[in-house]
DNA sequence: AATTAATTTAACAATTTGCTTAAATAAGCA
DNA sequence: TGCTTATTTAAGCAAATTGTTAAATTAATT
C-alpha cells in the first residue's frame, strides 16, 4: 500500500484528529509492542492457566503443570519457554526438578487479569 | 495421552495440591475461555492500537483507522469484525460511514491495559 | 558405570492468523 | 438511473502457533 490517500476521500475526515492519533501512537510505539506481546502470551488459554496457577501456588514444576492441565510435558515445556523468553516467569533448580514462578516485573499487567476469573475464593 | 501417570513418578508430588488446582480450574473453566479470548484479541498489536484509539477518540470509522494505522481498509475491517464478533466493540451507521466504539461490558478488562501505555498525556 | 527420572530440544503436521487482491453490498449524489 | 464512496466479504497465500513423537540433556540413584 504505497498511497493511503487512495482509500478514503471523504470530506469530513478530521485531518487534525488523524494526525494527532498517529503522533500519539508513535510516541508509545514500544509500549504497544511490549504490551501486546505479554497479552498475546496470556491470550492462550493454556498459558493463562499456567500464569494463574503460578500466581496461586507460588511455584510449580513442568511435571506438576502437566498433571494439573492434563497435557504432555513437552507441550507444557514449550509454553514455559515462551513465558521465560518474554521475561514473564523465572525458575530455580532443585535437583532435577525445575520450579517456575512469576517474575514481579509483569505483575501489574498479569495480576489484575485474574480478578476476572470468577473463582470461588471462599473455599481456601 | 491416555495415561498421564506415565509422565511423572516423583515421590514428592503433592497430590492434594494437584487435585485442588484441577478442581479450581474446572470451576472457572468458562472464565478462562472468555478471558483468554479477549486477551488474544488485544494481544495483536494492531487490534490493541484500535482499542486504544477507540477509547481515546470515542468513535472512529474504518476509514479513519486505515489512515491512522497506515493499513489497508480490508485489513482494518477484518480486525474490527473479530472485535465485533467477540462483543468488544459496537457500531452505529451514519450514511455510508460506520462508526465503531468500545462496548462497556469489557471495559474492566480493556481499560486498565492502557495504563501500561506510557503515553505523554500532558500534551493534550 | 548403568539406569532412571525430569526436562528440554528438534522435527514435523495440522490449524490458525493476518495480510493481499478482487468482487460484492450499500448508501449518497449527479 | 448510473456513478462514486465506504465498507464488507471471499479467496488465496505465507507465516506463526501448538500440539505430537522421538531424541538429547542433566542430575540423581543403584
Amino acid at each position: 500500500m504505497e498511497n493511503q490517500d487512495i482509500n478514503c476521500q471523504r470530506i469530513f475526515a478530521n485531518q487534525v484528529q488523524i494526525q494527532n492519533c498517529k503522533e500519539n501512537l508513535q510516541l508509545a510505539d514500544e509500549s504497544f509492542s511490549n504490551l501486546s506481546q505479554v497479552l498475546s502470551l496470556a491470550g492462550n488459554e493454556v498459558r493463562l492457566k499456567i500464569l494463574f496457577l503460578l500466581d496461586k501456588e507460588s511455584e510449580l514444576c513442568p511435571c506438576d503443570l502437566s498433571d494439573i492441565l492434563e497435557m504432555s510435558v513437552p507441550a507444557i515445556s514449550q509454553h514455559l519457554r515462551k513465558l521465560k523468553d518474554a521475561n514473564v516467569i523465572q525458575f530455580r533448580k532443585e535437583g532435577q526438578t525445575i520450579f517456575y514462578s512469576l517474575k514481579s516485573n509483569h505483575f501489574s499487567i498479569v495480576k489484575p487479569l485474574f480478578e476476572h476469573i470468577s473463582q470461588i475464593e471462599l473455599s481456601i
